[in-house]
DNA sequence: TTTCTTCAGTGACTTAGTCACATTGTCAAT
DNA sequence: ATTGACAATGTGACTAAGTCACTGAAGAAA
């Protein structure tokens, strides 16, 4: 549809050669679950993707997202390294894609320079990111990382941030209760103040502070 | 020196275009810290380096190692990604290595497709590999990764692995006092026997047993 | 042998995750 | 307006993991 969006976010698709197909998701599918072989690699115009990894339990954390301009990365990485795909990919929200199959790819991989440069970009993104969340995992206390979390959906004081505790948990790969106990902590110290699927920024600088006392 | 083995790793450095350094390096050495900006791009000929995150107060957690036929990618994706290297490198075992500028690297990159591919299935294994190590440390215990380490590392009953508590801690991300606490239960149990600086396996298929309970 | 250093053991405490269940908003059907 | 139904939140009791401060033991070096 969109021709100038497609360009303006993959301008090597302009090649003649290829045929891609154009396709609009509605949130909450779930392109990939873990273990699926994958046969087509997804560009993303519009919408975003949640791709996370989900524990026996039920529980989940997001490894990262995907936004305008990306690329599904996950599937060039298992087709290549010859596994089945390795986490779960979901619309976050309502999505335009474009699909090439493997050959596609291929093809394009070895005729465009540019694509391959940025593929390649992406690729060293993702594992960039995904070594960082390491890092905050291991070493960074829950309080830190939900601080940082409100912190970086919120810009100034009276923001509200919508949002339900489990989700949060699954942003964090913790679970509810946890995230409860510590936000009913912060509100008790005037940090925020909660309501159902809601948390009002209401001392920022507070929070800031807390976090650097680390 | 060894030029059959160069070209056995990596029979892409046969181009008379690039003239590499070789390079032999101790145990120990460290390579990169994080933060350190990135010259050159190291191909591993033989030995290994391990790649580490460190924490504020010490831990430690292995986010992947390197062998023959190895390449840091990471100084290629934080080159890419324009950020400085984000991670430790140690030598763990005395490593012979090529060096490459990033000029020559990318003028590889540009003109020879194999290279490109091969750089492209290590990036991408490494991906995999610090995407499956978040799913480890947040959907399983530590004593079932304990577990699976002590199996990995030994064949059959009566080996014994050489490491420390807290080298062990270093590789599973915990502490010390943990890995010991649990090692000792094991012990009583009569699944291992400790001595300074060792484990011995004593009843393997008991280990797994008590991994498959999970 | 004595001394030094590294490695391992342990108790007391905090933080995080699990389990089970109680309570409270929200919204739609009556 | 009342009532259910359901999702979101609260909470206590318990287990697992990490922190802190120390003790003790094995091995290497002097």
């Amino acid at each position: 549809m969109d021709i100038l969006k497609v360009h303006q976010f993959f301008p090597f698709f302009e090649s003649p050669t290829i045929a891609f197909i154009q396709k609009a998701i509605p949130k909450d599918t779930v392109i990939f679950n873990e273990g699926d072989e994958c046969g087509t690699v997804a560009f993303l115009l519009s919408g975003s993707i949640r791709i996370s990894k989900i524990g026996k339990n039920g529980r989940e954390i997001v490894l990262y997202r995907l936004g305008s301009g990306d690329s599904c990365i996950l599937t060039i990485s298992s087709v290549l390294a010859n596994i089945s795909y390795p986490a779960t990919a979901v619309i976050e929200e309502d999505a335009e894609v474009i699909l090439l199959s493997i050959q596609q790819f291929k093809e394009l991989m070895t005729i465009n320079p540019e694509f391959q440069q940025y593929i390649y970009k992406l690729l060293a993104a993702r594992l960039l990111e995904v070594m960082t969340l390491v890092d905050e995992i291991v070493f960074h206390k829950m309080d830190e990382r939900l601080i940082e979390y409100l912190l970086r959906h919120s810009k100034n004081d009276e923001d509200i941030i919508q949002i339900t505790h489990e989700e949060l948990a699954s942003q964090l790969g913790s679970v509810r209760e946890v995230i409860s106990r510590l936000l009913k902590g912060f509100e008790r110290d005037g940090l925020i103040q909660l309501s159902r699927g809601k948390v009002k920024i209401m001392h920022r600088s507070g929070l800031e502070e807390k976090l650097s006392s680390y």
